[in-house]
DNA sequence: TGCAGAAATTGGTTGGACCATTGGACCACT
DNA sequence: AGTGGTCCAATGGTCCAACCAATTTCTGCA
């Protein structure tokens, strides 16, 4: 390890300046997500502060899913960082499960109508190519297995982001998709959820291939209304009770 | 082996308690957002906790934005908590080249439309006249000092999306402003940056008050071009150079 | 009454200590 | 060679007792 790529901190506003240092430091020594950072101890040395700082500094990173400590074992790096990064806390006032999970559609109606306008727009031959494959691969998953496709499906919808080239679209519709998700190990007593989506992803694709934004725009349109139909048939089986 | 039917076993959860423990204490005193939390060493005490582990639990919620501490006077509540909340810390890689801001606005234009519109369904008497009361004092900031009424306009937007009723509207766009004016001290050399959104401010409002969503998503469609305009011809004057 | 300065309060930082868990080294036994 | 057991050093987790820095509150003088 390099001595001098962790130089000692030394303004005030420490445990900012602690995390300034470490993402230098992982850019310096080209770490990459798995692997481990130096321990606590030694990072309190180096940076001449105390461990308790290093700890809250840390700490931030944890609650941003950036790094993950182990006792015993050791501090790792989970995700890329950069200088700059901008971190966007999103919280959900679990109140009522119903209402939360149609905060996220709301979200991702608007996003995912926006996306299919910009990659009919956008997407060059090879792009078109690419999603008709993953298309086909979800049409397959779908018949063969009776709906359920949901990871086919999920793939085909990112395909469709990273056409976009806003590589935003893709990381907030799938925070949207997971914090959807994560309400969602039980699918609320509607068998048949996600069925009536199931053919506007074609639609969606001819209107892409057909390099027709304000139709991908609307078809995206319906297959969104689809799944809040599905959920509020849903809410309305279940009366889903909010909790505290 | 079934693999789920051996779950990690969970041993010591400090400041998760810690946590949970000021959740409960927030909702029996019904402690509103703005309120002040029992200092560090009080909680410290009554948990029989060490303050340090508050302190790594208050971290975690500084960083969840639940929080906020001022040293000197006390650590203040800055949203409602409840038992129930779901987090979902997201990170972007941001920069400042023109490629980046422009992808911060195709965000927002989908979100802003979207917000707009669900304004004017959702918005009642007094959340219209809360809206009218920031139209006017953006507009009077904007006439007594010739526009770069920037706080003023952000307040006003603000308002809009609490009348949403989705609080991850403004979430996302707070980011996403962030995004952009991080790097926006110098508006790119063009001195009238933000003139050619102001009429818009007042014609979104009056399709709001009328109860008009697809309106308000027009003119709220319209004001974000003007903000694209402008950044299209601050980036051809600067020809802002692409740096990491 | 008004206001400058002292005092109390509160979050921020430090250094040191000990605990709990981990993972590897080493060993005895089969 | 392989299995299990024991030990030990390393590492994150917690605790304590101070002190520092910013803020708020109180006090006493003008």
């Amino acid at each position: 390890m390099d001595q001098n790529s962790l130089p000692p901190i030394q303004t005030t506003a420490r445990d900012d300046a602690v995390l300034k240092a470490l993402v230098g430091f992982v850019r310096a020594e080209a770490l990459q997500p798995g692997e481990r950072l130096p321990t606590e101890r030694i990072l309190a040395e180096r940076l001449k502060v105390s461990r308790n700082t290093v700890r809250e500094a840390l700490t931030r990173w944890e609650g941003l899913g950036l790094v993950e400590r182990r006792q015993g074992s050791g501090t790792y790096l989970k995700a890329a960082v950069s200088p700059g990064m901008l971190h966007m806390p999103l919280t959900l006032a679990g109140g009522n499960d119903f209402t939360s999970l149609m905060q996220t559609l709301e979200i991702r109606r608007a996003l995912e109508a926006e996306a299919a306008a910009l990659c009919a727009e956008r997407a060059s031959q090879t792009d078109i190519a690419e999603i008709a494959r993953k298309l086909d691969i979800m049409e397959q998953a779908f018949r063969t297995r009776d709906g359920m496709s949901s990871e086919e499906d999920w793939e085909f919808h990112q395909a469709i982001y990273r056409v976009s080239g806003n590589p935003l679209f893709e990381q907030i519709i799938a925070a949207m998709h997971e914090l959807f998700h994560r309400f969602w190990e039980h699918p609320l007593g509607v068998r048949d959820f996600g069925h009536a989506s199931f053919p506007y992803h074609r639609t969606i694709y001819e209107c892409i291939a057909a390099r027709d934004p304000e139709g991908a725009r609307a078809e995206a349109l319906k297959l969104i209304a689809t799944v809040e139909d599905d959920l509020k048939r849903g809410a309305a089986k279940l009366k889903l009770s909010s909790q505290t």
